[in-house]
DNA sequence: CCAATATGCAACTAATTGGTTGCATATTGG
DNA sequence: CCAATATGCAACCAATTAGTTGCATATTGG
């Protein structure tokens, strides 16, 4: 289940509110992204390795400040896992309604 | 941050595992849901809750047994999420290529 | 050079989550 | 009717997560 991680990850406000900056903005420094959010610095540190280790983003350092840039791919990963559940969803549906409706 | 809810529920192999068996066959019984997972039916039955909670499932009473059934408009709104936060990211892409390349 | 900036790491506490056991209750088929 | 089935609720413990404080360190602009 290796989908599970990736919705865990965007599974907090914080995450995915760093996720929507980023989509904006990206790459942006791990200052940027810590700024206005509920939490300390060193709090906001620690949901922004969550993000991380579900690939959702890569860091990477520049001088002094480490540079956060969103992975597109592992969104699509999420974005596509859920799009096939439907698909499937909405196979077994008009497969209920042929079913109810008979041929004719 | 709404769809954050969402996200956090579909963020467990066990919650995940329901919901792609729900997609496969909903509605289903708690029972049926609950067999062969890792847990005991309880336990299951507390992840079964957080799905509800987020609206991703709905519960339907029906004689002694209880039928689940996938919400398919909440699937979508974590689909349509993270579809638009791929569109942000893909127009700033293009706006700054643009921006490199120049007019001519 | 050195103060300001940008960050990292570790220890610790509080809160949440995940899971269990035990028991109660309603429904149903024979 | 009554045993089997399908479920619910509550108490409890363990593990994980969220957040803090405190301190260390590397980079950079003036």
């Amino acid at each position: 289940m290796i989908e599970a991680q990736i919705y865990k990850a965007l599974g907090d406000p914080i995450r995915l509110e760093m996720v929507k900056r980023l989509a904006m903005s990206s790459p942006s420094s791990i200052g940027e992204l810590s700024a206005d959010l509920a939490v300390t610095r060193q709090g906001a540190r620690k949901q922004l390795q969550v993000l991380v280790n579900a690939n959702l983003v890569q860091l990477q350092q520049q001088g002094r400040q480490t540079l956060v840039t969103l992975d597109r791919q592992t969104l699509d990963v999420a974005r596509a896992f859920i799009a096939q559940l439907e698909q499937q969803w909405d196979e077994r549906l008009a497969a209920l309604k042929e079913l109810v409706e008979g041929d004719g």
